[in-house]
RNA sequence: GCGCCUGUAGCUCAGUUGGAUAGAGCAACGGACUUCUAAUCCGUAGGCCGCAGGUUCGAAUCCUGCCAGGCGUACCA
């Protein structure tokens, strides 16, 4: 609809100008925006605001001149008026929304699917949590916000692949082998002081337990460090386990999950790095070798590899991402918690010094979690292991409920997390608010089909009834959701999703309550049921790519 | 110190990328269930958009400087 608006709005300042009521042939990007105010009509333009300096005339001069000129052969306007600076305000037919409901009807699954990705490999990682410890709160963001991000722009027409980088490498991993092993030997009889830089949780016990159950003693007849690498590898492999059986509860499933150790067995952050040192931009400085990331807008230089030898996270980083654009990738977006912030400009760096364009690459950073219980905070914090996992919120209070809540804000803000208002059925917590019109209107479906009414089918007279305000501004909501998607996959921002269907399940609400669909009217009832269902159709489409059910009972 | 994020109704937050009289939910107050699910709806009230400048026809939105809160500032990952 908005694109046909302003269609007759560019033919219309074009015969303005070839009929000379306009002196100049340039005619800006049309601008069409759906008014704040109803008061305002359905669309607006500001068109000749801006054309006002152009043409010098005064603004609303040029908008009487595109009005005059006007032609609209489908009769989709009612009115228009000419209101404040000079804005041109466009009040549509009521009628001419109908077809909108037909379009979605035929549609079905795929309504709303602009191609504006036009089969770009794109690739989404999240999560991406080191197998150290089970997924907690932010995780659970992190997930839900690159879930939906992934699946919003797969559904917009990219061609997405969703993946988690496992971090099997480097001195996390070691620190995790040597918990185990200390909690093994403890198990074992022996008397050991348990270190803080430990992991301290409980699960460090349980898996002790397990190696025990599974190798006896066996470990510690071994050299300390063989030992401490076997309880590492099997604490991660079983932690790992853990994180997946966790994100497919919470119903995310990566297409790819990605060893940060087969990066050195294949040999990928060795040839990185000789490459950046053929360009000259790694150097040697205290024994250690430093990427020159100051060159590429970096504060500072970054460590590659230290003076011990080993190479650093970033170095290995480098080589992952690098590989990512080797496997056809034409934008990366990684979605991280908001304490690695810091570490945005020497990854942009280094996409850059591997010759590829900043625009190629983009972080989302989600802001912290802050979880609470009626109100007051909880402590969280991984090494002391007194933390709420994932697994216990999605328990206590649902799938659902807890992906919903983590779309209800702007990544870009911290938010809070309260396991009371999550439980509640009210709203304080929309998700049911959502949901539950997807469920009445399967109700009010499985009622008229127990009242004998016919399969409902496209009737051209029967939707010619739908004329009641509330039903316009139904449709009227429907037609926004194509704008919705495609704002929402080019800002990445999954939240405007969540939004728009709080407001448009509110105006089925409202039209609930107000008229009835299984009337004795044959023809309306047909109208209203062809309304509602194309209502129920978008809901679980929003819900589906939000990652959350649609039920058809509640 | 420097960097990033945030600051909008009593509370939790949106605000269509610069548009007209700034919007929801909760909490408060007053109404609507013999009706297709009341997990709902309708109404009332609630604002110096952190503060001060600037840019222009027009600013919650862009720029500058302050103030407050959170996070970060490793040869950790």
């Amino acid at each position: 609809m908005k694109q046909k608006i302003k269609n007759l709005i560019i033919n219309a300042a074009g015969r303005a100008h070839q009929k000379g009521d306009l002196p100049s042939a340039d005619i800006p990007e049309v601008e069409v925006e759906e008014p704040r105010a109803e008061a305002h009509g359905d669309f607006s333009t500001n068109i000749a605001l801006v054309m006002a300096s152009i043409q010098k005339m005064a603004p609303r001069k040029i908008a009487d001149a595109i009005i005059a000129h006007l032609q609209d052969p489908q009769e989709l306007i009612a009115k228009t008026e000419i209101a404040g600076p000079g804005f041109i305000n466009f009040f549509v037919h009521p009628t001419a929304w109908h077809p909108v409901l037909r379009e979605i009807l035929d549609a079905d699954t795929a309504y709303g699917a602009a191609d504006i990705g036009q089969g770009q490999k794109f690739q989404v990682e999240f999560v991406s949590s080191n197998p150290t410890g089970p997924l907690h709160v932010g995780h659970g963001r992190g997930a839900a916000v690159g879930d939906a991000v992934a699946n919003i722009l797969a559904f917009c027409g990219y061609a997405v692949q969703k993946e988690y980088y496992i971090n099997d490498s480097g001195r996390q991993i070691r620190t995790l082998g040597r918990s185990v092993f200390l909690r093994y030997r403890e198990l074992s009889g022996q008397k050991v002081e348990f270190p803080a830089e430990c992991y301290q949780g409980a699960y460090i016990r349980d898996l002790a337990a397990d190696i025990k159950t599974q190798k006896g003693d066996g470990l510690l007849g071994q050299p300390e460090e063989d030992a401490i690498m076997e309880c590492a590898r099997f604490a991660a492999d079983k932690i790992l386990d853990g994180i997946r059986d966790d994100l497919k509860l919470f119903g995310v499933e990566f297409d790819c999950w990605f060893s940060e150790q087969s990066l050195y067995d294949g040999g990928r952050v060795d040839e990185i790095l000789k490459h950046f040192r053929k360009q000259g931009i790694i150097y040697e400085k205290e024994g250690a070798l430093w990427f020159k990331t100051s060159d590429f807008g970096d504060e500072k230089d970054r460590v590659v590899v230290k003076a011990n030898g080993e190479t650093t996270y970033f170095a290995s980083d480098i080589a992952y991402h690098q590989d990512k654009y080797d496997r056809g990738f034409e934008r990366v977006v990684d979605v991280w918690g908001a304490d690695h912030h810091g570490y945005i400009p020497r990854m942009k760096a280094a996409i850059e010094a591997c010759g590829h364009r900043r625009g190629q690459f983009d972080v989302i950073l989600v802001q912290l979690v802050n979880l609470l219980r009626a109100g007051e905070p909880m402590a969280m914090s991984t090494r002391a292991g007194e933390f709420e996992t994932l697994r216990d919120v999605i328990n206590e209070v649902g799938r659902d409920a807890a992906r919903f809540i983590f779309l209800t804000r702007h990544y870009e803000s911290t938010l809070d997390f309260d396991l009371e208002i999550a439980k509640q059925k009210t709203n304080d917590n929309p998700v049911y608010y959502v949901q539950y019109v997807h469920a009445r209107i399967a109700s009010i479906m499985r009622k008229g089909t127990e009242q004998g009414a016919d399969e409902i089918s496209w009737n051209d007279q029967a939707v010619a009834h739908i004329t009641e305000p509330e039903e316009i501004d139904l449709i009227k909501a429907l037609a926004r959701y194509p704008d919705i998607l495609a704002g929402s996959a080019k800002s990445m921002e999954p939240h405007r999703v969540t939004y728009y269907l709080m407001e448009l399940a509110s105006a089925f609400h409202t039209y609930y309550n107000k008229h009835r669909v299984l009337t004795d009217d044959a023809l309306v009832r047909c109208g209203r049921l062809n309304l509602i269902l194309a209502v129920q159709k978008v809901i679980r489409n929003g819900l589906t790519l939000l990652g959350v059910s649609a039920p058809d009972r509640m």
